[in-house]
RNA sequence: GGGGGUGUAGCUCAGCCUGGUAGAGCACCGCCCUUUUAAGGCGAUGGCCGAAGGUUCGAAUCCUUCCACCCUCACCA
């Protein structure tokens, strides 16, 4: 870094300016990459700029590569044609500089696609080497591969890995992909909704807490969007959803980040099949635009996303995985047959809760190839709508893919009674000590009491449908900057 | 919280079992080199061996504790 100081005050001296305020550019790197031959045989002189990735100075002329985002391309700059001043200029250069070039395309003795740089202009000197990383035939050597470091010096990490900045471009993509479908195809709004809530819902999470200080209260930053979302459907508008940043005050792993990104659309006069239609719509079709393909390897496991998804019922699956019966099952009778297949049983559970468990535990897991599961237990499912032929159940689905789940979604439940005695069971939860157990929400009931039409309701996980997309193995790896502890 | 792994130069890693006072390649620095591409040649610099304690004449190496990260199980949407 010393080293590099001394060669900022002798370009200094030199009478350059090395920060410049603006380079004009008649090219990108992949512009010219596209349109090489062309440009070759009309001998047009263009401009490009870039970082300097690696260097080979000889004597009295120098071949380097420059990268333009996702692009590179060699450059190759001689004494006698940049001129003392520049050739002196040129030898301070380094690895990591940000440089413009001027002149014209050639083809070196190897093949390679050169622009020949008549003129040189430093437009940002790099006073942090960079870590080396070399590279010949997609061999790579010296690779910066520390995850941690990584994830902390996303900086560094997005110059030097490329195929960690190709996470991130393929993230934007899915991501316009999924609003072109929800503006244009499916005729959604989308909206903004508080990220500072006086109370929180809408999920079953612990919150994260802070204070205002002219209100003197605290605040909690959401869990989810969906009371709001269906204040807005109460309101009028007949499809809504927002994508956008949920907190949630929990543990931390590859499939969890307590900042991440959710995508939940409410839709009046539709019920939970319009949903499980919209998902496969939906990932048909990320799997032919930003795929390419309906199969993918996602944490070593053949997928394909061919709709249609079958569409089994939640204890239809647990009767056939682990030979339960769960419908109208005494609740200690239940705990005990549970603990007889190996899962440890909290005995303050309840009968929602000792499902839910049984179910990560034994079906969860080998849910491998996109299904639906439908038809929750009411217990676990304090907002959904009873379902038409059970009451026992609620008309709920959660679509599992490579024995995880992206999408949750109910037939919503608007009958305002209904939703207060479920609301206030919970709070009985929470004052029994269930910190995950929501409070009871006014606002949010007065609307439904205004009245909400028939709605269905989905929440999917953007952070993990990037993953499977990506087939990046931890949320982090799809998410720029992930929380990490204090260093 | 349990189990496993890792931590040595800016980067990638060797050395640790079998203690003797730190090594390679690349990067960085100097010199040479006008079609190179993991450029090449010659030379130089570079480390509180994750932290603290212990055993020992002597510790990167053995022991204890701690810290961080990764994987995994548990907890958790």
């Amino acid at each position: 870094m010393q080293a590099r100081r001394i060669k900022l005050e002798k370009i200094k001296e030199l009478g350059i300016n090395p920060f410049p305020y603006s380079y004009d550019r008649s090219h990108t790197v992949e512009e010219v990459k596209e349109k090489f031959e062309k440009l070759l045989v009309a001998e047009i002189s263009i401009s490009i700029a870039g970082r300097i990735i690696s260097l080979r100075l000889m004597g009295k002329a120098a071949f380097a590569h420059i990268q333009d985002e996702d692009a590179t391309i060699q450059i190759y700059f001689k004494r006698d044609v940049l001129g003392d001043k520049l050739w002196k200029l040129a030898k301070l250069l380094d690895i990591g500089d940000i440089i413009g070039l001027k002149g014209t395309l050639f083809i070196t003795r190897t093949g390679e696609k050169t622009l020949q740089a008549d003129t040189l202009a430093l437009l940002t000197k790099n006073l942090r080497p960079l870590p080396s990383v070399k590279e010949k035939e997609g061999q790579v050597w010296n690779k910066w591969a520390d995850k941690e470091e990584r994830y902390r010096q996303r900086t560094i990490d997005l110059i030097v890995n490329s195929d960690s900045r190709s996470v991130f471009v393929t993230r934007n993509k899915i991501i316009r992909e999924i609003r072109n479908f929800f503006d244009n195809d499916k005729g959604f709004t989308e909206v903004v909704t508080p990220i500072l809530q006086p109370l929180y819902g809408g999920a079953s999470a612990r919150p994260f807490t802070t204070h205002h200080h002219s209100l003197k209260r605290d605040l909690y930053l959401r869990i989810a969007d969906e009371l709001y979302l269906k204040r807005l459907i109460a309101g009028g508008f007949n499809r809504v959803y927002e994508m956008a940043k949920d907190f949630r005050n929990e543990g931390i792993d590859r499939m969890h980040s307590p900042e991440f990104t959710m995508l939940e659309c409410y839709a009046a006069y539709e019920d939970y099949t319009f949903c499980m239609n919209l998902m496969e719509y939906l990932l048909e079709r990320l799997a032919a635009n930003v795929l390419d393909s309906n199969k993918l390897v996602w944490d070593g496991k053949d997928i394909d996303l061919t709709p249609p998804y079958p569409r089994l019922k939640m204890t239809d699956l647990i009767r056939e995985k682990t030979g339960v019966e769960i419908i109208n099952r005494d609740r200690d009778e239940l705990s005990e047959e549970i603990k007889t297949l190996g899962i440890e049983v909290d005995p303050k559970w309840g009968t929602g809760k000792l499902i839910d468990v049984l179910f990560s535990e034994k079906v969860e897991p080998e849910l491998i190839q996109p299904t639906f599961v439908i038809d929750y237990p009411v217990e676990l499912s304090p907002l959904a709508k009873p379902h038409r032929d059970n009451p026992a159940l609620v008309e709920r689905f959660e679509l599992f893919i490579g024995g995880h789940e992206i999408a949750n979604s109910f037939s919503e439940l608007n009958d305002p009674l209904e939703q207060r005695r479920r609301l206030e069971e919970q709070a009985k939860l929470r004052a029994a000590g269930d910190d995950e157990a929501s409070p009871v929400d006014e606002d949010f009931l007065q609307a439904l009491e205004i009245g909400m039409p028939p709605t269905a309701g989905l929440g999917m996980g953007i952070d993990r449908l990037v993953m499977l997309l990506t087939g990046c193995d931890s949320i982090r790896d799809v998410i720029l900057f992930p929380t990490l502890r204090e260093k």
